[in-house]
DNA sequence: GTCATCATGTAAGCCGTTACATGATTGC
DNA sequence: GCAATCATGTAACGGCTTACATGATGAC
């Protein structure tokens, strides 16, 4: 117990959640999937993994299509190989190692999914936990996000205070604080608009679920105005 | 030599530029001014400004207003003051320790502005060095501004990329994934006006230096369009 | 005189990267 | 057979955070 895991963890089990994974497969994902801060080393993944599997939330196996139960030919090379692979049974001589989660990574995966954060690292966290959202139960959904605008809210009380100490820096310094201010602001409308779907959802959710509505554990919001319509002309 | 300092000795030796500070009110400076990750432990800090000094970029002073010229009054409270200040000459006993930047500091700031980055840090070292590009020649201003402009238009791309493949997949990650678009787009169309702004600059300030302008080596640009008449309207 | 704040520093430990080392698979 | 890629791991190293320890200063 007490595994106290970091942002890669919860990555991982994430992704496990919806498919068995190699490392490699799963890197991959890590980066292109999530985005992750533009590429996670093996340094770091295989380590990971080894700690996941020793706390018993993964566990490795023999990848689907090689099951090699042994034919039994009785021909050398046969025996050789059948060999081989018995001695290391978990992974087709040193070939993939393909992993699965467990129910104790299942709880781990939701306890990582609700633990706090440290601040450096709020927003990596964040975007991960949104992008696994769906596996929260509403309230909880609502509660990240309104700890996300809180969060945000700060941060962007800290971008005007800095504008207005910038006023007589020089207009590169300016412009970085300018800029960081509305990046903030663009943040913070973004997050509004989120909270105000997942609201919306939730508002028409409740009365259906008592009139019988199909799964609403799983559910997650249709989000009507979270693509507006006019999503980039100033960009064109 | 070959110091290698990260992110941390930039920002110091370019806070120490423009005056003299102790560790404690550098802190403040990091976090305040330069926003900077929203905060810099003394744990990183102190042992910073000591490989900072060890490498002999800056030195150690006693605070202006404590010059400690010893009264001689013969008095024996004044003879233990002395006698204390004379041990620890840098420090006025465990005081605070006002540090300046020497002309070695001065040219390790220059090559630390302009060495490359790792991936991973190039959104802070970008800001860092946008923060002191008044002391860059504009050539290398204008290198280092299209620098990051390609490095956010791969960005944008692998974001793009990144929404073609989240199509189906569930609401939060598409969200997720059209905001971070957005912000690639935003900080982009950033960089682009200041890129135009600082081409504008040179065009006007080129002959204007061979006509004997005043001090061409400090001036930055005027930069007209880079606080829109229009910042937040969206958001009020 | 004591408490909050200012101020500097040390030590342990985590986390992650880079570089290295190995082996399997596939296409030519 | 050989190269490129897929695939997994280890070891060294460094930076940063947290927690701890110390001391000065000023307000009340």
């Amino acid at each position: 117990m007490c595994y106290r895991g970091g942002v890669l963890e919860l990555a991982i089990l994430g992704l496990l959640k919806e498919q068995d994974l190699h490392g490699y497969e799963l890197k991959k994902r890590l980066s292109e999937m999530l985005g992750f801060a533009s590429g996670v080393s093996f340094g770091s993944l295989y380590p990971a993994l080894a700690r996941l599997e020793a706390a018993g939330a993964v566990t490795a196996a023999a990848p689907a299509g090689a099951s090699r139960s042994v034919p039994m030919t009785g021909s050398l090379a046969g025996e050789l190989a059948a060999f081989r692979a018995l001695r290391a049974p978990v992974r087709g001589r040193r070939g993939k190692k393909v992993y699965r989660i467990t129910p104790t990574g299942e709880s781990l995966f939701g306890e990582l999914l609700g633990a706090e954060s440290s601040v450096s690292e709020e927003d990596r966290v964040f975007a991960l936990r949104l992008a696994f959202a769906r596996y929260l139960p509403p309230e909880s959904r609502l509660g990240m996000l309104e700890l996300r605008r809180a969060h945000l809210s700060q941060r962007l009380a800290r971008a005007r205070a800095r504008l207005s100490a910038a006023r007589d820096r020089d207009s590169y310094t300016q412009s970085l604080v300018q800029h960081d201010t509305e990046a903030a602001e663009h943040d913070l409308s973004w997050i509004d608009r989120l909270i105000a779907s997942e609201r919306a959802t939730s508002a028409t959710a409740t009365p259906a679920l008592t009139a019988g509505a199909s799964r609403p554990e799983i559910d997650s919001p249709t989000i009507s105005g979270l693509h507006p319509a006019t999503p980039q002309e100033e960009f064109a």
